[in-house]
DNA sequence: TATGCGTGGTC
DNA sequence: TGACCAAGCAT
């Protein structure tokens, strides 16, 4: 596809692409569309998942490492991923364990285990094929709203909403007036997300990727570049002047001290280990016991790790 | 709906 | 330098 003219600013000048179809055709009462696509079509990152042999398989791997986690470590880790499970039935012939061991250091591992039974499911209901409806990539683990809409819409090129926190924040600035959206995922924005949707499919799974990456890559959450977005002449937020937040702060996470910290590290020895880890071996990585074992016992709970006999632990077998 | 869940980079 | 941030999900 040939871009626009990065000066290219309303919809009514470009002359190919996506900007020619009338915008009452595209439920775009906004005049959004148009220089968001436009710009996607030349500024999109060329990534991995993203590539037409990457499958609905790479697509939902893809979207499962990416939740909660930058592009830039997931990249090394998808591609092992796939060269090593390139489908999903090749994944679900492994212990789960060795998948929270190719996991490696992507965090949250209970992803890699809700990936494994993913795969697992998508064997069993679905012969080994990533389903393509909606309901059914959300009654797979570890796919919620966000997930099942963009594997149906990215992998399939389906209509649907996805709102992501990339999508949120630029629907706040560009059509609400505000810097930041609600700490959680409202009606409103859901309601909001449906109606700026274009009508058509391929041009819906269009927008849905670009206002992804406009967000990914422009309306960024702490210094939004408003001189590379194609839509700031239009932006609400600027419009009003950029005012300041208001509202009560995102709840910052703390990390050091807490249970979570001390399951990484124990997670992270049984990573590493080739064979059964005696108790002892853990006990090393945090001194206070009563935390150490419940964070422990957490992970058990969890299904991340297995305990053998004899106070021995590895990554699960089963 | 609020909370727990990893890890590492950025400013 | 510590708070903030990064394509959420499950409970």
């Amino acid at each position: 596809m040939t871009s626009t003219p990065a000066t290219t600013t309303a919809p009514s000048a470009a002359t190919e692409t996506v900007s020619v179809v009338p915008a009452a055709e595209t439920a775009d009462g906004t005049g959004l569309h148009g220089p968001v696509t436009d710009w996607f079509a030349e500024h999109a990152r060329d990534l991995p998942w993203r590539r037409p042999e990457a499958g609905a398989w790479g697509v939902m791997v893809s979207e499962f490492m990416l939740q909660q986690t930058p592009v830039s470590r997931v990249l090394p880790v998808y591609e092992q991923w796939l060269a090593r499970w390139p489908r999903p039935a090749d994944l679900a012939a492994e212990a789960p364990g060795e998948a929270v061991r190719a996991w490696g250091r992507l965090g949250y591992p209970r992803r890699a285990l809700r990936l494994h039974a993913a795969a697992s499911a998508i064997q069993e209901r679905h012969g080994g094929d990533v389903p393509r409806e909606h309901a059914q990539l959300l009654a797979l683990p570890g796919v919620g709203e966000y997930t099942a809409a963009a594997v149906a819409s990215f992998a399939y090129g389906q209509r649907h909403a996805v709102l992501d926190t990339n999508v949120r924040r630029v629907f706040a600035r560009a059509v609400v007036g505000r810097q930041y959206p609600p700490n959680a995922t409202t009606a409103a924005e859901r309601k909001l997300a449906r109606a700026l949707l274009p009508r058509d499919e391929t041009l819906a799974a269009r927008w849905a990727a670009a206002t992804m990456e406009l967000g990914a890559l422009v309306c960024t959450a702490r210094g939004p570049e408003c001189v590379r977005c194609p839509i700031a002449t239009q932006c609400a937020w600027r419009l009003a002047g950029c005012p300041a937040h208001e509202g009560p702060a995102r709840r910052t996470q703390t990390y050091a001290g807490t249970d979570r910290q001390v399951r990484g590290k124990l997670l992270a020895v049984l990573r590493e280990a080739a064979s059964p880890v005696p108790q002892v071996v853990l006990d090393a990585v945090w001194d206070e016991p009563v935390q150490r074992a419940r964070a422990l016992d957490g992970l058990v709970a969890d299904g991340l790790v297995e305990p053998l006999s004899g106070g021995r632990y590895r990554l699960p077998q089963t």
